[in-house]
DNA sequence: GACGGTTGAGTTGATATCAACCTAAATGGG
DNA sequence: CCCATTTAGGTTGATATCAACTCAACCGTC
């Protein structure tokens, strides 16, 4: 136990991060617990869900297309809050599966018109009311603030800076350092 | 517009889902906001603890290794809320970067004995400050209801269910449809 | 109408996520 | 001691997630 009291002071000394703040990130870090929801929330619906043949995030996106005229990418991107590259990854299984159709905006080549198929709108159809059963569900064992609270919540820390990936246009404004 | 009366009824009517809905599920789907949170969070995350060389999720991860004893892969996965595979998963690049270890838990030789290494707590102690900051910034910056609200709607969602992925004693107890 | 900047998407590579399936170690009866 | 069961993890395959990079179409200026 008595080590001796000299030691190589050109080690680097033994780092340390003191256990208490460990609990303090576990018990208050917004992140954290925002993946623990999601993952717990992502688990329950894709597993209701399973019968329409659709996970959580393609029911989202589905519901996202479910509308009178086509949408373009970059709206729905932002809708969902996801970076434009995973929508891409995202439609590739439902397009190949036959849910959605992605056409050529014909007034801007660059641009994506997708759309539903009568196929992704009749597992859309399947989906409704499974997820209203099981959001009715979670809704109601909710403790006090509520359900809107907590959406109030997650809608603030989701708004958020805009989705880069995307060339700025001027990079590093002067410094280096940009979150400074 | 004026089609013919008869149809052919084996045909599937045309499903549609009201546009009303897609309202009420973006506008309501806890599963949504959640994930959109999430991934809000986990970008700016990302991009704050890079000069740590650490992302969201591993420095959650590292910081759960953060205690005097060396944990089994259970606890942890459980106080992270994923599952037991993606844990394996998300290891690999720590234990090869060296900042996590390994060890086999001599009392069970089934069980891991999972610890930060010198380099991993370094790296946490790093991350720390950065986590502070942002964290604050954004606790700051939440409407009236404020953090710890948010915190306890999403600790109610992520409880739930234990997580399964463990074969179960007696499967499908006797119908064939578990989720009726 | 050609050039330069801007904008919309796809690709690649790395990691994350989980269901289904698999192996090995511990455990409890007989 | 042996076998059946349970329990701790790992593996595989599919999808999700995003940064960095690239390509192509638009758009303005001269």
């Amino acid at each position: 136990m008595s080590k001796p009291v000299f030691f190589e002071t050109t080690m680097p000394v033994e780092t340390t991060v003191p256990f208490g703040t460990t609990l303090e990130v576990r018990d208050t870090c917004l992140c954290l617990h925002a993946q623990r929801a999601a993952r717990a929330l992502a688990r329950r619906f894709d597993e209701a869900l399973r019968p329409a043949g659709l996970t959580n995030g393609q029911f989202s996106l589905l519901m996202a297309l479910n509308r009178p005229e086509p949408v373009g990418m970059q709206p729905v991107a932002q809708l969902l809050a996801m970076d434009r590259t995973t929508l891409t990854a995202a439609l590739k299984p439902l397009a190949r599966d036959g849910l959605v159709e992605l056409g050529i905006d014909p007034a801007d080549r660059r641009g994506r018109r997708l759309s539903l198929t009568g196929k992704g709108l009749a597992a859309l159809a399947v989906a409704v009311p499974i997820w209203r059963g099981l959001h009715g569900t979670i809704e109601a064992a909710l403790p006090p603030p509520g359900a809107e609270a907590l959406r109030a919540g997650l809608r603030a820390v989701a708004a958020e800076p805009q989705l880069r990936n995307t060339a700025p246009s001027t990079p590093p404004p002067a410094s280096i350092h940009s979150g400074l």
